[in-house]
RNA sequence: GUGGGCGUAGCUCAGUCGGUAGAGUGCAAGAUUGUGAUUCUUGUUGUCGUGGGUUCGAUCCCCAUCGUCCACCCCA
């Protein structure tokens, strides 16, 4: 035997025995945002290298590490997207659809990073998305919590979380920055490995850290609740009093700080305890500052994103998603030349019933066999054509969910007897 | 990138204190010579992840490597 040559580490192959709880997600998820008028948008999988290092933010871990980049023949440096906001802006830019204008964008792709793989964090994985454009208020903000809060609702999902902060805007979270920066550096001794790489870096981060040794230096560090401007202030208290008077729970998380650069004033996230490490399901906010960023008029900007295989995961162990039937009829063939007659047979009722999902056996295999598929494929009814039926120009139904007799008929009434079965 | 667990039949796993393997499930055939999901009988599958070392002999011990899972990190 040759070498087999194995799916590339960290990606996964998505088997038909998976899909109905994928085709649950994402058609669930197409019917909601079309239901809050958002329209879809696809831009592709490469982009050049520039759009993420100038949205994401150069010292990002994904932009440092986990991006799967290369040099085209022509000399561009090329990425595969590692999220699909940058990608949305360029182009909503290049394409005029946000000049002076509002929109309401969704998408669902396929994104890439060279992490290690775990548990609902894999190398190639799928994200749905919203992302809104040209509306300065929370109310945009609060909708797009209402939509994800209805989609958990749709799919039957519990012990999802809403956390939120904010960030205020990027000149307020500077001020803040060299504050915490002092303050920080007031405690380098009480600053663990991780911390002090971050101090430079990214050094809001620091506040999030897991490691107790440092809950009550972080306690008492700087709030940046404490330091917002105005305006700031009134955002976010704008959007707790829309989530308070519609009734949504939610938890103001100071600690909520987003990996991504592009964030202003409103961070969300959607958290849970069942997927062990990766408790993140979904997560976005504001970004107002990256149209402009990117080559834009500057302009509003709010989204979020989600990852698909944890939801699927949760999916899995709480809703228990039954998988559809695959057909309604199986056709059963057994004898010489009788496959001739059941394939027309199967046309002609495909063409009457064009929604009527009719599997034909294939591949032959004895009359047991034959019933065994069809038992498993779900189907209702067993059409049975053999030899003897041939001869006499008649078929036989069989009930497979049902203690009714089997009916032998002209094939000429096929038809109007499937028709009449299934109208029942 | 760092640390730990695990790689045996299509799937889930057992096993050999070192003598080249077994159960359940699945699949196939039969009981029922043209009738499924139950039952019974029979049959079926493996370079025991890969490469090297120790040994008369390795699936088992040792080393390396790859994959996978979990955690750190990061994030959806």
């Amino acid at each position: 035997m040759v070498d087999q040559i194995k799916v590339i580490r960290g990606m996964h192959d998505i088997l038909p025995a998976q899909m109905h709880v994928w085709h649950q997600i994402e058609d669930s998820w197409r019917h909601l945002v079309e239901n809050y008028g958002y329209q879809q948008i696809r831009t592709p999988v490469l982009e050049k290298t520039a759009l993420f290092r100038r949205s994401i933010g150069e010292v990002t871990d994904i932009v440092e590490k986990e991006m799967y980049s290369f040099d085209d023949i022509g000399g561009d440096n090329l990425s595969l997207r590692p999220e699909g906001t940058a990608s949305v802006v360029r182009a909503g830019i290049e394409n005029g659809l946000l000049v002076n204008q509002q929109q309401k964008l969704w998408y669902n792709g396929s994104m890439f990073r060279r992490e290690r793989p775990q548990k609902g964090r894999y190398r190639q994985f799928h994200q749905l998305g919203a992302e809104t454009f040209g509306m300065p208020g929370a109310d945009i903000e609060a909708e797009l919590i209402f939509m994800a809060a209805r989609f958990w609702k749709k799919l039957g999902l519990q012990h999802i979380e809403l956390q939120i902060n904010t960030l205020g805007t990027a000149e307020t979270r500077l001020v803040y920055k060299e504050i915490l920066l002092a303050y920080l550096r007031e405690h380098l001794s009480e600053l663990d490995e991780d911390s002090l790489r971050r101090l430079e870096t990214n050094p809001l981060r620091i506040l999030d850290s897991k490691n107790p040794d440092m809950q009550g230096m972080i306690e008492a560090a700087p709030q940046l609740m404490d330091h917002l401007d105005q305006q700031s202030a009134e955002h976010f208290a704008e959007l707790c009093e829309i989530l308070d008077y519609n009734g949504q729970a939610y938890q103001v998380n100071k600690r909520l700080v987003r990996g991504l650069d592009y964030y202003s004033h409103t961070v969300f996230e959607w958290v849970t305890s069942t997927l062990g490490a990766q408790g993140t399901v979904c997560a976005g906010g504001r970004y107002d500052s990256l149209v402009e960023q990117l080559g834009g008029k500057p302009g509003s900007a709010a989204g979020f994103a989600m990852g698909i295989e944890r939801l699927v995961l949760m999916l899995e162990e709480q809703a228990k998603v039954q998988p559809a039937p695959q057909a309604d009829v199986y056709f059963v063939m057994v004898g010489e030349n009788t496959v001739k007659t059941g394939q027309k047979l199967a046309e002609q009722l495909r063409d009457a019933l064009p929604d009527l999902r009719i599997s034909v056996h294939s591949g032959g295999g004895s009359f047991k066999s034959q019933l065994k598929k069809a038992d498993k494929s779900g189907a209702v009814i067993a059409l049975i054509l053999g030899e003897s039926e041939l001869q006499k120009s008649t078929i036989n139904i069989k009930f497979l969910r049902q203690e009714k007799p089997q009916l032998e008929l002209e094939q000429a009434q096929l038809l109007d007897k499937i028709s009449a079965i299934i109208n029942e």
